[in-house]
RNA sequence: GGUCGGGUGGCCGAGUGGCUAGGCAGAGCUCUGCAAAAGCUCCCACAGCGGUUCGAAUCCGCUCUCGACCUCCA
């Protein structure tokens, strides 16, 4: 079966198909490192992670751009502390740079936290300023932009009149008309340089405070907010590309910028699959600064926000979002990790338990039902990876098979009642989705050789208090153990294993 | 106001015409010195009101209600 994508252009499912199989070209938004990371960052990153993995499995070769936006409005941070001693402080301290370092080193330590692959290239804003020039150039020679005091503005209206001409009228990715754009529309700084308060700037001048500028024909300024993933994009991904993805809050009027900015340039649309993952909400509102209810990454780790019980773990939340369609919003509470806690737990040990046995394919299945049933689960993780990358199916599937594991692993069924030769296809398929295309690791403590050592030595010292009906002993070691998070589990056969919590 | 998308059991969350989603929590049972873990069983939900249909959470209409975008935003 193939793989579909829900293409937010054309409002449907489509059979994915590269242009220039077996390459993929896949553009995804990152993020504006002027702060830190929140939870809401790590939906799209995650999903898309999880896109690029799938194609890699199915044998694409997948150039993924992830750009970087350090240029802008940076002195934001400055701005918003009102304490004018605290605000200078900041400006003299921070250097522009040096803020966005700090900012994308701990993004790119959450990117790796979160077990994402990292992309084929990673560009930055600040980097490809002569690109976004050149592309502004273009732009304004072919009539669609014009310079107006030292800013330039792209024009909307006429890029309308003539692509509606073509098929591609200005809003054909949000759904959206002109019309009811020049309506609702509110009023902005500068509108009077533009000719249409629709227009966008592809170029602003600097004002004397902004601390980012640069040369440019139209004097000193910085790049538009949508001109820099449209260079990148061309740059590294060509005219046309397969794949561009973001969150939803970018459709408009960033992607839909985008898309005009390039076809006049490119006189192509940029990317045939447009995929927009949902947000992440938090009491089913929209996690954003501008609500003030953001949970920052590090909060998340480290338990330190509010509404948080306990720290979670980066594995934790990723399985968390993957328990979700990315399409759909996924409603953020410490209840909710917390059962997501458990769930990768339970998931996991009974995975990695599989994953250590070595299954023999000569014998037979003793239960054919049971057999069936276990090669029909495994799969089905293709066909619902398949369904635009629905990753709530795969994992409800592997608790499906989680129990069968546990079963036999307890000898709740029999050795045999489902065959070697199943039993290792589970495995196999096991590995690639929960390690290579789900990206769930399992997270190893350290010092893990003297560790087990000690808790093998309690263990033993455990079982011979219990021979000796020392309860008061054994039941001390365990329940010590418990409470420093080592899970004590005697098992059906008289061994004793341990799971650390 | 315009455009668009939702409302599923205590919580999270799949599911577009008939067949058990899944997880967490809760209850019972098995196992166990007692627990825990694990397994099994139960908890039969689809905002409301109409309509279409042999049959609707799923299609249509209306009502209520929540949200996203329209400004930077993952």
């Amino acid at each position: 079966m193939p793989l579909k994508l829900y293409n937010s252009l054309t409002r449907q499912k489509e059979v994915f198909e590269p242009i220039n199989a077996p390459y993929v070209g896949m553009y995804v938004c990152g993020p504006t490192v002027s702060g830190e990371s929140h939870l809401g960052h790590a939906r799209p990153f995650i999903t898309f992670d999880v896109l690029y993995r799938y194609l890699v499995h199915q044998g694409y070769k997948v150039r993924y751009v992830r750009n970087i936006t350090d240029a802008g409005h940076f002195e934001e941070e400055g701005k918003q502390a009102e304490d004018k001693i605290a605000t200078k402080a900041i400006l003299e301290k921070l250097e522009p740079m040096e803020l966005v370092q700090k900012y994308t080193h701990l993004y790119h330590w959450a990117m790796e936290q979160f077990n994402n692959l990292p992309p084929s290239i990673e560009p930055t804003a600040t980097g490809h300023i002569v690109e976004q020039i050149e592309m502004i150039k273009k732009i304004i020679a072919d009539g669609f932009a014009y310079e107006a005091n030292g800013s330039v503005y792209f024009d909307v209206i006429k890029y309308n009149d003539v692509y509606s001409k073509k098929n591609q009228p200005y809003g054909i990715l949000s759904g959206r008309n002109i019309e009811d754009q020049l309506e609702t529309t509110r009023e902005l700084d500068n509108q009077d340089e533009k000719k249409n308060k629709v227009d966008f700037a592809l170029w602003k001048k600097a004002p004397a405070e902004h601390i980012m500028r640069w040369q440019s024909p139209w004097g000193e300024g910085f790049p538009g907010w949508h001109i820099e993933c449209s260079a990148m994009a061309t740059k590294y991904l060509g005219k046309q590309f397969d794949i561009h993805g973001g969150g939803m809050d970018l459709q408009f009027p960033h992607h839909e910028c985008e898309i005009a900015q390039s076809t006049v340039c490119n006189h192509e649309m940029p990317a045939r699959y447009w995929v927009h993952n949902n947000m992440i909400t938090i009491n089913g509102r929209k996690m954003g600064k501008s609500y003030n209810n953001v949970v920052k990454l590090s909060e998340l780790f480290d338990g330190s926000h509010p509404i948080l019980t306990q720290a979670y773990s980066p594995m934790t939340v990723r399985f968390f979002i993957l328990q979700s369609q990315y399409r759909g919003t996924l409603d953020f509470s410490n209840e909710a990790l917390q059962a997501s806690e458990k769930a990768l737990k339970r998931l996991m040990e009974a995975y990695e338990w599989l994953k250590a046995q070595s299954f023999t394919n000569n014998t037979s299945a003793t239960d054919a039902a049971l057999d069936k049933q276990l090669v029909t689960w495994v799969n089905e993780l293709g066909e619902f990876m398949d369904d635009d990358l629905n990753t709530a199916k795969v994992v409800a599937n592997l608790f499906e098979i989680a129990p069968l594991i546990n079963s036999l692993k307890d000898k709740h069924i029999a050795a045999d009642a489902i065959s070697g030769a199943s039993w290792s296809f589970a495995q196999k398929q096991l590995i690639l989705f929960i390690e290579n295309i789900l990206g769930l690791k399992v997270v190893d403590g350290a010092n893990q050789v003297q560790l087990h050592g000690v808790i093998q030595l309690l263990i033993e010292i455990r079982s011979d208090a219990k021979s000796r009906k020392d309860f008061a002993t054994s039941d001390k070691i365990r329940n010590q153990l418990m409470d420093m998070g080592i899970q004590i589990k005697d098992e059906k056969d008289g061994e004793v294993s341990y799971s650390l919590a």
